[in-house]
DNA sequence: ATCTTAAACGGAAAACATTTCCATTTAAGA
DNA sequence: TCTTAAATGGAAATGTTTTCCGTTTAAGAT
């Protein structure tokens, strides 16, 4: 796994200490991070952290390949780390039960495809569904 | 078509004229509304319209089955109508080059199916591409 | 080791969409 | 009519995201 920097910089972005925390609380984190989380986990760290800052360089980060931008789950806005930079999109599920969101690597849509009657460029999607983890509990009554 | 007084009583609303011209509206347009749209037209005919009665009108309706809400598309949501009142979840998709809005009506997601190790209980999308109208002038060379 | 400069930053404030609160009005059944 | 719960408008709050601007800083050049 490459280290922060090399990331950022292989980007063409100046590596700052900032920047070098977010990457690394993306790359330590098992969820998608709102722009708030990471704020809040920043402020940890640096004390006159700003909100403006942290979605300069959440929305740069999302531009250059190093994270990816997750909408639709309510009005809050997500990112995640893309496993590899610049792997295309992605779609997330959420469990209705426990609130863990998960990627989905497998898309019955493709880009470039027809749909109802366009051509496709570019295509979001939001699941809702209960996890593998919640189902066997529900199973277990445990509801 | 059943008249806007019949469709909102049927749902177990009070029928009032602000309801009944929102569903009118509905019914007349060709497109989603957001919120602003139709308080931009119900101040035509009620000048004093408020933006909550808008916003709590058309989640009303949405609740009821008579609206559908479509998020996702940048930041601001739109409402349209459902075809037969309470006929599930619809998907859209908008043209990059004139901006137009289209229901999709065929879907590749079923609610219940496995997906990712989840159990699918609702799922949103938003797809953007080109219009069948866009690209054929494209392909004229019309840009 | 400095210099220089564009990039990055923090902070205040603005911009929006949406929601809450509350007092008033109104539709609809009695 | 009367009564009442539902619906409404207006002001204000909330919460997210963006803009503006002056200051700081990383990074390549000197």
């Amino acid at each position: 796994m490459p280290h922060s920097d090399e990331v950022i910089r292989a980007a063409g972005l100046k590596v700052t200490p900032v920047r070098r925390a977010i990457v690394a609380l993306f790359a330590e984190s098992l969820r998608p991070l709102t722009p708030r989380d990471v704020h809040v986990r920043l402020l940890e760290q640096f004390s006159r952290s700003g909100l403006p800052g942290v979605y300069r360089n959440l929305e740069t980060l999302a531009e250059r390949g190093i994270l990816f931008r997750i909408a639709g789950f309510g009005q809050v806005r997500r990112y995640a780390l893309c496993p590899k930079p610049g792997s295309g999109h992605q779609h997330h599920i959420i469990c209705v039960a426990c609130g863990r969101i998960d990627r989905i690597d497998e898309c019955l849509y493709h880009d470039g495809m027809m749909v109802g009657g366009y051509r496709l460029l570019s295509h979001t999607m939001q699941f809702e569904g209960v996890c593998a983890s919640c189902l066997s509990e529900t199973n277990n009554g445990q509801s």
